[in-house]
DNA sequence: CTATAAGTTGGAGCCGACTCCAAGTCAAGG
DNA sequence: CCTTGACTTGGAGTCGGCTCCAACTTATAG
């Protein structure tokens, strides 16, 4: 008889930043299978459970759609990938996604940075004078993120 | 004096990969400004809307909610942000929002990877460190994935 | 002149992901 | 005993972000 620590709906909301809400929606919807009951029929937690919606919690940082972590959660609850090849291959192509999410990141703070620069030594600083060159032309926006033009963007 | 060239909405959709029913939508809520129209109430897009469409498709691809881009298209419009302390601080606060998703997107990305070396190894020979993926930064705020290979649940 | 194509509008409807609520159960305390 | 508090349930409501539609205008081709 083992003393692992169980953990109440609160607890873990608690300790995960998940409404006690949103868990049971997840179970609901079978994100997550369907918690132990004592008898009163409150649901019981274990660390297990905290890893898993800590899991949950870090795609949902990512904006990844509920739907699509259903794999993710088969491999966490599993830890066999290799016995479903298919699984396998949406992992890949999930990372291949999230690659490209950085990569859009990524230009995005390219971008902030480049506005944030202009700012900087418009603002004071030395013989930079470009008030007439680039004042305004009203669209020195692009320049980086164009390179996506190609492939579906989709999800 | 130079003919900028012009484009319809459907040329601009196809160009970015935004929907005419969404663009419009943007137009609607007020994300874009209202687009110049021809005497036949057509709207008439440039290169300038064509790199602000592109701006919003890339921030879309972070999951960035439409209400948050609105910042992004102020300076993007007026290109200087040092006239406007406040935009700068929103930036400032969106670039930091960005970097920690692209902590989080590394975090699952080492997750797929574990989750596929541990495959690797299992079902086939014996693979210390694969030279696909990159040294790994992994974040630390929580890195706890792991304890849940207990392949126990019932699932 | 009519048909087709490409656009316009306002508004309805849809889906995902919650979020809130009422009504009920159980456990302990005054 | 009654109340308080933590929890349960099913279901309704909300909100963001589209997506679809009907009705209409205008331009071009046959």
């Amino acid at each position: 008889m083992k003393a692992e620590p169980a953990y109440t709906i609160k607890q873990i909301a608690d300790r995960t930043g998940i409404s006690e809400d949103t868990i049971r929606y997840y179970e609901k919807i079978a994100l997550l299978p369907r918690a132990v009951r004592r008898d009163n029929g409150h649901r019981v937690y274990r660390e297990e459970d905290l890893s898993t919606l800590r899991l949950l919690s870090c795609l949902k940082k990512t904006g990844m759609p509920l739907e699509e972590m259903r794999p993710f959660l088969t491999v966490s609850a599993d830890a066999d990938p290799a016995d479903y090849p298919e699984l396998v291959e949406q992992l890949r192509s999930h990372r291949e996604n999230i690659v490209g999410q950085i990569a859009s990141l990524q230009q995005v703070v390219d971008f902030i940075d480049m506005k944030l620069d202009e700012g900087r030594y418009r603002g004071h600083c030395s013989g930079e004078e470009r008030e007439d060159a680039q004042k305004k032309p009203v669209s020195p926006t692009e320049m980086s993120y164009f390179p996506v033009t190609g492939s579906r963007s989709g999800l």
